[in-house]
Parts: structure tokens; sequence; C-alpha cells
DNA sequence: ATGGTGGTAAAACCA
């Protein structure tokens, strides 16, 4: 069975439900998972996304700020959670599908300005989430599962329009590039995008304070499709969809999708 | 070296 599957940060969820709803229409795929929703559950608008045909979701919310949901046209057998750090954060959702496959969709914190644990609480909890996920992966050695999001960390030097500028810039320093090289290598988790376009630089994120996004092109990847090494080899199709950071009113992330042979 | 934009929710916080 073919499972399409995408992953974007939407920032907010309620503004942006228009855009949602056209990259249901034009993409369509099976999955959906969305990250920094900004809203409680009961205010997300599901409903109308289930009106489209993505009748199952799951989502976990808090007002203003985190928030993920998935989506889904396939039944949702059974939903979960993790409650990273122990703060109550809306951070992470996880659904199992009929076949068997589970998906996780996480939203790792940004970490602040200063990367230094010491004096940005903010970079300590990224980094204290990356000590969890690496611990999760280790315990839990995660089989059928496809873990996606905006993991806020460009790991490759070809995943930052400058490698050299980025060493010193939070989401791309070689203690959190490592961190998440440890937690992936924990779980056994396969980077599915890079998995298929080996070569080049790729990215799923522009800031919103580029004057021409476009043309500067000064992006970072920061959204992932990771799949469970029994799952690496059905993954195919990877792709970002940079047009949708051109659409009217954007979030500042693009979707990347892949597809799966399940 | 700095400031640049955007969302939430009502001033400041987060990204």
């Amino acid at each position: 069975m073919p499972l399409t599957l995408a992953t974007w940060n939407i920032n907010s969820v309620r503004l942006r439900a228009p855009l949602v709803e056209r990259l249901l229409r034009e993409h369509a795929p099976d999955i959906l998972c969305l990250q920094e929703c900004k809203s409680p559950v009961d205010k997300m608008p599901l409903a109308q996304f289930a009106e489209m045909g993505w009748t199952h979701a799951v989502a976990r919310g808090q007002k203003g700020y985190n928030g993920v949901a998935i989506l889904s046209r396939h039944p949702i057998e059974d939903a979960g959670h993790i409650d990273w750090c122990g703060r109550g954060d809306a951070r992470h959702v996880a659904a199992r599908l009929a076949c068997g496959a589970v998906i996780h969709n996480l939203y790792i914190p940004a970490g602040g300005d200063v990367p230094d644990p010491e004096v940005n609480d903010k970079f300590a909890h990224k980094l204290a989430f990356l000590e969890e996920l690496r611990a999760w992966g280790r315990d839990s050695a995660p089989a059928r599962s496809i873990l996606v999001g905006d993991l806020n960390i460009a790991p490759r030097p070809d995943d930052v329009w400058d490698h050299r500028a980025l060493l010193k810039v939070v989401s791309h320093t070689p203690v959190e590039v490592d961190a998440l090289g440890a937690a992936q290598e924990a779980g056994g988790w396969v980077d599915v995008t890079r998995a298929d376009i080996p070569e080049g630089p790729l990215y799923s994120w522009w800031s919103y304070r580029a004057r021409d996004w476009a043309a500067s092109d000064r992006g970072r990847r920061l959204d992932h499709i990771w799949a469970s090494g029994d799952l690496a080899a059905a993954a195919c199709d990877s792709r970002i969809l940079r047009d949708v950071r051109g659409w009217a009113q954007p979030s500042d992330h693009a979707p990347v999708m892949a597809r799966f042979d399940l």
C-alpha cells in the first residue's frame, strides 16, 4: 500500500487553515503532520479538514504556543504522546495506522539565540530534549515507525546556505548537530529525505526577515522525515515543496513530503 | 555588528 506523508510547520493552524486546505487539495498526502499550530485542540479547524476527506486526526494543543496535529485519510488505530522534559508542552503526538506503521510528529524546541546552555535556558531545554530523544530511541528500538517534524536543526553543511557563517548560530552548532546525530543513531533512524536526495543544498525554512527570501535563498533544512531501519527501503519520492513558501501569507516553513510503499 | 518580520494576544514572548 502506498502511503504519502507530509510534514509542515504551519505557524498558526487557525490563521493558515486556507493554506492547509490548498496543500491537501493540490498534494493530497494521506498523512499531514503539522507543528506550531498555536491553538488549543478544540479550536483547531479539524472539522473543515475532515470535510475534505482527512476524517481522522489526533492533536495536542496549547494556547499561543507549540501544538501538533496528525491529519489522516486512513483510520488511526491508536494514539499517544510523550511529555518530553516533563513540561506538559504540546510538542509530540503519535498515531498508529491499521497497517501497523507508527507516525511520530515532533516539534523540537528552537533553542533561543545564544548557543550556551549555561546562560540560555531555551538552549539547555533543546539539548535536554535531544538527550531524551536519544534515550528513547535507545530504549524503545523503534520499528515500523516514521518520525517527522520540525526538528529545528539543520544537520549537514549543505542543509544551510552558509555552513561557516552558521556554525555559531542556533540550529547548526556542532553541539546540536552531534546531539541530533546521536539521537538518530540510537533509534536506528534513516534520514529519508537525504537518502533520496543525497547531494546539494536542500532547505525547508527561510526567515521572514529576508527582503526577498527566494532571491537571497538563505535557507536551512529544519524539517525532517526519518524512518526506522526496517522501513527505510520503503521510502521514495522525497521532495520539499519550496513553492509553498511563496504562497500568500505563508508559513516560514515549506512542507516536506515522502512516499512509503508499505 | 545590527536589525530585519511574523503570530499570539493584548504587553511581552516566542520563533
